[in-house]
DNA sequence: GTCTATAGCGGGATAGAC
DNA sequence: GTCTATCCCGCTATAGAC
């Protein structure tokens, strides 16, 4: 692998474990087993500019992740369940260390480093963009497709960082449940008895 | 008010802009109006004590908060609805600043810091005592009353981060409709038509 | 107990040899 | 272009005057 793609996967691997300001260039430099002067050789806008192709790298591959655990499941309800269930499975087994670096970024980023806020937030739209079109394939309309997929989203997110501080699985399994229900009052119009 | 708690209420409130890396000492002290020896005189155990008494403190404010917005409503979907539209219209109007450091600094320290990791944990222990409790009330069993309460504090903490990215409320809308559906099949049981 | 000056260390970044 | 030695700054923490 290139020096300049090891710096950014070793920038990646250590913003999912410990966010911006914890990760410096120099244990960066060490994971990638690159000199640091390659760092601002190929990257001249030095740590920022390092972790936002990290940010960027991590979100599409993310992205995708997330788009494979959906796709193969025709009905919404199944592959949201199965998509839970398996990032419950996944952070359990890798030692509760977080699935992407934008989650753990976006919260301590949002309000003292704006280029990073903005990178995040195109990733965010990005995974948008790209759960609204799965969805609207399953028949929802672009109002609920939008809103399930934020839903989605937001649900992962949070169920990670309760799931990592717990070390359990427990709250991404909620989280699950309660987003696959939401799927299926937007799927399947249900009467809702009296009392 | 007392150095020590102009302290660490100086501390929350840089912990949940910044998070926990990011905050200096010295910024800490700054906004506390207070000589940086008083910090090691009333904290011995420095950044990391003065961390510790802020997740405390400002868990259980945001605990109280969140109890608060809930418990007026006999009607759990009511009270889920108005409580996530209160937090986007707040969140909205501080700025995109997130309400509770907690979910800032939880991400960060899982892994490096586990004396934060392990207070973060008691302090979403609470959250979901508290919930819980709550939720029983209103008549779900231990087991959906304790799922409910996860799904809506990882939504919340998720919905956060998103929207303080995006410098939008839709996020803690989104969340929040997902939410009270999964309450409303929680409490209503519902009849699925077919196709 | 309050407060200041400073130690000691690690950070990001750079200069310049090769 | 690769790599090393170093700079300079800001950090946490401490020592000690008051």
């Amino acid at each position: 692998m290139q020096t300049d793609q090891r710096i950014v996967v070793a920038m990646a691997e250590l913003l999912r474990r410990q966010g911006y300001a914890a990760t410096g260039i120099k244990q960066v430099v060490a994971a990638a087993e690159a000199p640091i002067g390659s760092v601002y050789h190929h990257f001249p806008g030095g740590k920022r500019a390092v972790a936002e192709a990290a940010l960027r790298q991590s979100g599409a591959a993310y992205g995708e992740l997330v788009t494979a655990l959906l796709a193969p499941h025709d009905d919404l309800v199944d592959g949201i369940e199965s998509a839970f269930a398996e990032a419950a499975a996944t952070i359990e087994q890798t030692g509760w260390v977080n699935m992407c670096p934008v989650s753990t970024v976006a919260g301590e980023v949002a309000d003292a480093e704006p280029a990073l806020r903005e990178v995040s937030a195109e990733v965010f739209d990005e995974w948008i963009t790209q759960g609204v079109g799965l969805f609207r394939e399953r028949g929802l309309s672009d109002d609920d497709a939008r809103s399930l997929i934020i839903a989605v989203i937001t649900a992962l997110e949070g169920a990670f960082v309760m799931a990592r501080t717990l070390r359990s699985g427990e709250p991404v399994l909620a989280a699950g449940r309660s987003v696959a229900a939401y799927a299926r009052t937007l799927t399947t119009p249900a009467t809702v008895s009296a009392g």
